[in-house]
DNA sequence: TGATAATTGTTATGGACCATATCAAATATC
DNA sequence: GATATTTGATATGGTCCATAACAATTATCA
């Protein structure tokens, strides 16, 4: 096999050889117009678990557009109300946020004045977190539009019980894996 | 109820009213050092459904440790032998990556020799994908590693059948939501 | 008690990922 | 053959995530 000179420019890439020029050529204007086949993609979980996260949040902002509320704002909002007088490491930890991630998050809840935080006076390090009246409605307007326009089209989709089985498996993982 | 000066100075929050800070006393030191509830959280399935895909994602990094693929480097490569000769445009797409975005992450694979650009000889704009010998050999061991280092683990967790259920739900949001 | 360590909220910062506009080269359209 | 479209690429900005560091406050404990 004369190889000429095996790299004639050395600017050439590493994957740069005869041999994957020559696979390239047998498979050079196959397939056209054709749709692509997924193959093993479909069965990994990740890539369908994700692929099922995004379709779900991006249905969550849809439903949510009238309120303006993330994902992540209305959980925060959720623990709030279910905890009211946790500090910010408590309800940011719980969740799975950074404290300094969090600050900007409050900045942007408590601006709204959805929720407020006081100094506590236990200790005067902290900030006691609450939903304001404000919060409260709004938190009740979203877990409606929740409920019947997000989890119902879930329900409708899968069936209830279903959808029982699928919230406990991920559940499983969430824990557990 | 008097309340003086509702505003004394001006730099105070939107959410300063005496009420809230009223509500806020009331639960001052309560709830200590008891755990926090998640409540209707974790009913919730976006929120369920975002954590169990965390949890996937890094189990599959630690099982990927020693190839140094992620998850989406890992579906491309998936993608590529399943359907060699396609260009970027059709590749990325599929895998509802940007062009853009698109561009370093080949660039990443090609220079570990994964898989190489050829240029097409149908359409000189476009580049052909193919998989390097290396990227095949690698490939191999990466669907090794995640069958039984990282689905078995699915398997043991959930039962074979139970599984397959839950692929075919997220599959159905994935595609039907 | 008082010196030292730990904690809380915060800022700054950098990385990874995602989205848009724009460009040159090549091709398609008419 | 003039114009529009497509492809890969660059630049850029936004969001999210992670780490280091800091002042104020509290805990530890010698």
């Amino acid at each position: 096999m004369t190889v000429s000179k095996t790299s004639e420019k050395s600017s050439e890439k590493p994957a740069d050889t005869a041999k994957v020029r020559k696979d390239a050529a047998e498979v050079q204007g196959q397939a056209s117009g054709e749709a692509l086949q997924l193959g093993e993609l479909s069965e990994q979980l990740g890539y369908v678990l994700k692929r099922a996260q995004l379709k779900v949040f991006e249905n969550f902002l849809r439903c949510m557009a009238s309120l303006q509320l993330t994902p992540a704002q209305f959980s925060v909002l959720l623990l709030v109300e279910k905890n009211p007088g946790r500090n910010q490491t408590e309800i940011a930890s719980t969740l799975g946020i950074l404290r300094p991630n969090f600050v900007a998050m409050l900045d942007n809840l408590e601006s709204r004045d959805l929720c407020a935080r006081i100094r506590s006076t236990n200790d005067r390090r902290s900030h006691i977190l609450v939903l304001t009246d404000k919060g409260k409605a709004v938190l009740a307007r979203a877990k409606k539009l929740v409920a019947t326009k997000h989890e119902a089209r879930l329900n409708e989709l899968l069936g209830q019980s279903n959808r029982e089985a699928l919230l406990g498996m991920l559940s499983k993982i969430a824990n557990e894996f």
